[in-house]
RNA sequence: GCGGCGGUCGUCUAGCCUGGUCUAGGACGCCGGCCUUCCACGCCGGAAAUCCCGGGUUCAAAUCCCGGCCGCCGCACCA
């Protein structure tokens, strides 16, 4: 680096002063993790945004549909979910070393106690009480402290109401699942898919747009029966991927292998075929954005580096400048977690029912049992014995019968046998109710942003041109007249005017030099310039210049504009 | 959160050590004008800096001291 800026010190000077990107609240100082997007960013995160709807929802609109819930959440959701236990960390910090360590793992290990649930009172107590030091130099601990890396607020004017900013998109999909699966007929695989504001209060953000407070995730929960899960239209997204494994990791290997997505499945590797089937969607969706295959791979993160929902995660690795291989996706399965814990909280069956071809009939073993002599046995408690009757084992009833014992004692109570019976009875079973399991791609559409930036810059002869796909481009053509002089000038306004009318994203510019303004242009990745020059009025045509290859065509004034709109789409 | 380094027009920077000559200089960019028949041409003019913020020392602070904020690096932390 040194005195030398290297590429991304360019890339953020260049998004900050052409306006992409920007430190936010910069008059009052700027506050770490709070960027703003300018106008340049606001269009390119959009159109990566509509790139993104394309790859996961209109191509899998058979099974994928977008919803919007709110960001503020009510507290008893994350209760649920498990983020207000699992988002909360009690930290405590050594008085001498400034050494940090969790703290109810502290006492564990030197007090061999479970304190799962305690205070950061309660554990401040606990390390006074018995002494508890520093494990490193020995000195006193400080208090304990919680770190919840979820942002609180309120609802309403109560403070009772305690609410929170989500810190992913995903509860929105659960909480409404019953909901969207009713919309959607009632059919599985099902995916939710959502784009939306989330907020993670993070202790100490570094890492510029990589690490971001408040930011835009776009995210599918794949919902899908566990036992029959269907099969993924690998004629969609196939093909190979490049995983790093947490095996090899463990091995201490540090490129990925590849593996075909049926393959990876097959060998398990990757745990589901939905979860591997959406990472080869996700593998195309960033090689759309302008990232070669080999500048990315899949790495399954250790059991320790897993969000608490997660049976088996994989990022997407995006190598960049600066800050080497960043995650740009995390591809979570997160089983039935989620619809359990809403299950359990709500009180609402969240089971999805699924009908046999055919119902099944089964022979089952029931327990009755005479009601009028229990009744007069137990008077008031007769109720409660019967549900305990119901609850036992049809085993142990067997065995007493069998034995001909004259009463079968269940939790201190003396059941005549002749009172009981176990008989086998024919049950028609229509169908069966499971909870579906979820594999969740997830992206953080600012990351997106930077990495595009980070890969389209380049420098050519002292300049910089932004070789950003076309497609996700933020303005699409730039109108010049080749001279500022008349009749060029009408001719170039009137074509600008006629572009904008069309619907395609353009700049007008006849300050300067015509090299200048096609430098300009680069600078900001507009891909097509339009020329119009002496010869337009006699001839009614202009040249099309493309910005990577600087090659020109002549074509007629009339067409460019559907030419350009075939241009950009391609 | 700890430690190190840093913060000056839009951007990059000079000045800071050795306080006054700074009404803060330059380059690029930007704006206006002239010029210009295809890749940051040239000429003229212009706008643009809370010198990160607050306090202190001093007759005098961009410059020295303290605190804070922000950024980078390392450590710690990281759903």
């Amino acid at each position: 680096m040194s005195r030398e800026h290297d590429k991304y010190d360019k890339v953020v000077e260049l998004a900050k002063r052409r306006g992409f990107f920007w430190p936010s609240f910069e008059i009052y100082g700027g506050v770490a993790g709070f960027y703003d997007l300018g106008p340049l960013g606001t269009l390119l995160k959009s159109n990566i945004i509509r790139l993104w709807r394309e790859f996961f929802i209109t191509r899998h609109m058979d099974m994928v549909v977008e919803i919007e819930t709110p960001v503020i959440t009510p507290e008893v959701v994350f209760e649920a979910s498990g983020h207000l236990h699992h988002f909360t960390d009690p930290i405590v910090e050594c008085t001498s070393c400034r050494r940090k360590f969790r703290a109810d793992q502290l006492i564990e290990e030197a007090l061999n106690v479970k304190v799962e649930g305690r205070s950061a009172e309660e554990l401040t107590r606990m390390i006074r009480e018995n002494n508890v030091r520093c494990p490193f130099c020995g000195s006193d601990l400080g208090e304990v402290r919680v770190f919840n890396l979820l942002f609180q607020t309120f609802i309403g004017p109560y403070t009772q109401n305690k609410a929170y900013l989500r810190p992913e998109a995903a509860q929105g999909m659960f909480t409404s699942f019953k909901r969207v699966h009713k919309v959607m007929r009632e059919k599985l695989p099902l995916g939710i898919a959502q784009i939306g504001r989330v907020a993670r209060n993070e202790i100490s953000p570094r890492q510029g747009m990589v690490r971001l407070r408040e930011f835009t995730i776009m995210e599918v929960e794949f919902f899908f029966d566990p036992e029959e899960p269907g099969e993924p239209p690998l004629s969609r997204f196939g093909g190979n991927l490049r995983i790093l494994t947490a095996d090899a990791k463990v091995r201490g290997e540090e490129g990925p292998e590849t593996y075909g997505v049926e393959e990876a499945v097959q060998e398990g590797i990757i745990k589901n075929k939905w979860l591997a089937y959406w990472m080869a969607v996700a593998r195309d969706f960033i090689k759309a954005l302008g990232v070669p295959e080999n500048h990315m791979y899949f790495e399954e993160k250790l059991p320790h580096e897993r969000a608490h929902y997660a049976t088996q995660t994989f990022d997407q690795l995006v190598r960049i400048s600066r800050w080497g291989w960043i995650e740009v996706s995390g591809h979570a399965y997160r089983g039935d977690y989620d619809l359990q814990g809403h299950m359990r909280y709500s009180g609402q069956d969240l089971t999805v029912f699924k009908k046999f071809e055919k119902p099944v009939t089964r022979k089952v073993e029931k327990v009755f049992v005479n009601k009028v002599v229990i009744g007069k046995l137990f008077k008031e408690k007769s109720a409660e014995v019967l549900k305990l009757l119901e609850s036992v084992d049809t085993d142990l009833i067997k065995e007493a019968l069998s034995k001909g014992e004259s009463y079968i004692e269940i939790k201190g109570f003396k059941v005549p046998a002749s009172a009981v019976e176990v008989r086998v009875i024919e049950e028609k079973v229509v169908g069966r109710k499971f909870i579906p399991h979820v594999v969740e791609p997830s992206f953080g559409a600012e990351r997106l942003v930077l990495m595009v930036l980070d890969h389209a810059y380049t420098e050519e002869e002292e300049r910089v041109v932004l070789k950003v796909p076309h497609h996700i481009a933020p303005i699409k053509l730039a109108v010049f007249p080749l001279v500022a002089k008349e009749p060029l000038v009408s001719i170039a306004k009137e074509l600008f005017s006629k572009a904008l009318a069309e619907g395609i994203p353009a700049i007008y510019d006849d300050s300067g030099s015509i090299g200048r303004r096609y430098a300009r242009a680069d600078e900001v990745g507009v891909p097509y310039a339009v020329t119009v020059d002496y010869q337009t009025p006699e001839d009614k045509t202009v040249t099309i210049r493309e910005r990577d290859t600087r090659a020109q065509v002549r074509v007629g004034l009339s067409e460019v504009v559907s030419r350009i709109k075939e241009l950009v789409h391609a």
